[in-house]
RNA sequence: GUGAGUGUAGCUCAGUUGGUUAGAGCGUCUGAUUGUGGCUCAGAAGGUCGCCGGUUCGAAACCGGUCACCCACCCCA
């Protein structure tokens, strides 16, 4: 048994579960098509570089997550653990005129090397899109009222939208030195986490869950205080936008991200229930610079966890839809039979409708109990003494009514 | 990477202080109805008790190891 089971971190998607895929996947498409965003499908493995950079040296992704190996050629390469560094690359590759803008979204498994735990998994799958090419702070009004409007297309409620500004790359360091500053004076209450973040990334300390630490995290210089004027300013409009639109939304002046290629506008969608984890969906607005291109690339957009998105529905009870279901089940007697109701069954999918039968000559009630348990709508019985009339019995499994059909009036129709 | 819990039939799970032939429900198949499903009833099939080793007259149970799942920490979608 154990040999059969997928590693760790991965599953198998058996088709009743599919109907839940593809019910997410096509609220993915319909509600970001209307936004004039269309899919982009790139590679599932990627150069290694083009993640070092973008995503961060020093992130955790980076550092001890990356599905990494070496090709025949012994080209680093690795399996993507997300997907704007792609898109990005993508976009650079086919070029992108000055002062234009690209929409695109993405659907797709990704790779992280983490324990798996309840919302976590190895090989685990998102949705997302990116805005590229242009900055403004309608730009990112919209995008988080695209991801907004998603969740509710699903049916997903309970969430908690929150929002911050992390400020320009340039304003960053300042930043950081500010709340290191500060931090390191409080070396003696921290715990082995924090003191490694003093270091690695400060930033990183303001979202920490240790409840001993809370209250020197409040009296923490204030991100939005030591933002410049423009930085204030830019994330004043979002905040605006994002009010005219009547999207429900907190600021949360602690809320940073884990990657490094964020400025501006950080935003978290929050949903509790999911076992330890409660990111939905998360994104922001970043400046990339793909390997091999002069100028960063800026750009704003999200990614969702759709595993998560499942368990969310699951949680509220959010039904995904029917499952396919059979129009019609052939039952024959016979070998003659048999052969009549293969061609019966080849025309009858060839209208558009779902049939099956059964194809080993077993007992009538074997059949009709397998049409039951299929949930077919009609049987078409096929014996010899119809075969004689040259007849076809057709049952209506709702009400168990029967009527007589000639077979050539139903075959050789066109 | 660290720590906890779990592993018995296709599925969900019982299984007494270690004691004959390892159970139930659901599902599957067959029959009651020689060519008519669901409901009911009767019956059947289905297990290297995760794997390896140890203790013991005797292990699903106890001990050690190992693998897997799962949850939490970390981090994130």
């Amino acid at each position: 048994m154990a040999k059969t089971e997928p590693l760790p971190g991965t599953s198998d998607i058996f088709p009743d579960e599919t109907a839940k895929w593809q019910f997410i996947e096509e609220a993915v498409r319909t509600t970001f098509q209307r936004y004039g965003y269309g899919e982009l499908r790139t590679p599932i493995f990627e150069r290694t570089e083009v993640f070092l950079k973008s995503i961060g040296d020093e992130t955790d992704i980076v550092q001890k997550e990356m599905y990494t190996f070496e090709d025949r050629g012994g080209r680093s390469l690795t399996l993507r653990p997300e997907g704007t560094a792609s898109v990005m690359r993508a976009l650079a590759n086919g070029g992108i005129p000055q002062g234009e803008e690209r929409k695109v979204f993405y659907i797709g498994p990704m790779f992280r090397g983490e324990r798996p735990a309840a919302g976590r998994k190895r090989q685990f799958h998102q949705a997302g899109v990116e805005n590229v090419g242009k900055i403004a702070p309608h730009i990112d009004v919209e995008c988080i009222a695209m991801l907004d409007d998603f969740i509710k297309n699903l049916g997903i409620s309970k969430t908690r939208m929150l929002v911050n500004s992390r400020g320009v790359l340039t304003e960053r360091p300042q930043i950081a030195e500010k709340l290191h500053e500060y931090f390191s004076s409080y070396k003696h209450l921290m715990d082995e986490d924090n003191l490694r973040r003093l270091d690695t990334n400060v930033w990183r300390i303001l979202d920490s869950k240790d409840e001993k630490f809370q209250e020197v995290i409040l009296n923490a210089p204030r991100i939005d205080e030591l933002l410049s004027d423009e930085s204030r300013d830019y994330f004043k409009k979002v905040c605006e936008g994002l009010d005219v639109l009547g999207i429900d939304y907190e600021i949360d002046p602690r809320l940073v991200r884990g990657l490094d290629y964020y400025e501006h506008t950080v935003f978290e969608l929050q949903f509790d229930g999911i076992g330890a984890q409660n990111a939905l969906a998360g994104g922001g607005r970043y400046l990339i610079q793909p390997p091999g291109i002069k100028k960063p690339l800026p750009g704003v957009g999200f990614a969702c966890g759709m595993e998560r998105l499942m368990i969310a529905l699951d949680e509220l009870g959010v039904s995904y839809g029917e499952e396919p279901g059979t129009d019609a089940y052939l039952v024959s007697l016979g070998e003659e039979a048999l052969k009549v109701n293969l061609k019966l069954a080849h025309q009858l999918r060839g209208e558009g409708l779902k049939v099956q039968m059964d194809l080993e000559n077993r007992g009538m009630k074997a059949q009709l109990r397998t049409a039951n348990k299929l949930n077919a709508k009609k049987c078409y019985i096929l014996g010899d003494s119809e075969l004689d009339q040259g007849i076809i019995v057709l049952k209506n499994m709702e009400d168990s009514t029967q009527t007589e059909i000639k077979i050539e009036d139903l075959l050789n129709k066109g």
